[in-house]
DNA sequence: TACAATAGTTACCTAGGAAACTAATGGGGG
DNA sequence: CCCCCATTAGTTTCCTAGGTAACTATTGTA
């Protein structure tokens, strides 16, 4: 009985989690004026290259919606452009020369943040940790496509 | 190189597990009218009894604004009481009779989906996963108040 | 007694999901 | 071949969840 009674426990806890991390990088990027669902959506696009809207709701796994605001935001800051594809439906979103410009300076700020929250984490638990939890996740989503 | 950006991948894999466990959870409860912030704080008046509303903010590490709107709402719905304390200022909540005969069922819901979300993790991987994450974010919250 | 600290609320913000909608696309039947 | 219809991309609206700042009321303390 115990056992099952922890499960809580380890929801609560990623949860918890999920926002502490969310939090520090908001802090982490508000001298900049961004947030962290539209630090999400730059990263890709600079790692990736420009995407459809749709290519970037799947890759982050979010609904249409809050990607729509998302990236009203950005193009409202003059960070994104989007471009009309082929098929006239679809909106394909790039990197304006103004956000490539200042990507560097948001990264150093984010990958200093990510150092500060992960050095107590030692290397070998980290990578255990995201096999387990991307294992965990994938079954998870597989389960619901059956 | 790789093994700095591989973090991004972390943080995005919690965030992504926080959200699909909150969807299931909400799921789960649709049809007692619940949602998960409200299952977080009848577990906990169930599990430890009666508490002020700032312990609760502490216990489930949640500010004092959303702890006041899902107390609020559980009261609306007849499954909380607000009794005031010795401290004029506390407000001391508790289950209704009403919520103590319907937790049972509620129970019944989430443990059966805790089971089923969790069927293809192995025990011995839980548990250390929880004892990873835990220990992590005991961390994270111990460096914030140095 | 004046003042700092605490409990809770209110107002406003971001993040995300569901449903209903519009516009464009792409296939079958006639 | 063309039209109707199902599908898809994005948007709009409205909901929950959570956080910050500013506020009120009470308490405790210097």
């Amino acid at each position: 009985m115990g056992d099952r009674m922890e499960t809580h426990t380890l929801f609560h806890t990623i949860h918890q989690l999920s926002r502490q991390l969310t939090k520090q990088v908001n802090d982490t990027l508000q001298p900049f004026g961004l947030y962290s669902a539209q630090w999400a959506v730059l990263f890709v696009l600079k790692t990736k290259g420009q995407m459809s809207q749709s290519a970037l709701c799947e890759y982050l796994a979010v609904e249409a919606p809050p990607m729509t605001r998302t990236i009203q935001r950005l193009a409202k800051q003059g960070y994104v452009g989007q471009t009309p594809g082929e098929d006239k439906r679809v909106k394909v979103i790039h990197l304006t020369e103004k956000a490539q410009q200042a990507y560097p300076e948001w990264e150093r700020a984010v990958l200093s943040m990510n150092d500060r929250l992960l050095e107590c984490v030692p290397e070998e638990q980290r990578v255990f940790m995201q096999s387990l939890l991307n294992e965990w996740l994938g079954k998870m989503k597989g389960d619901l496509h059956e």
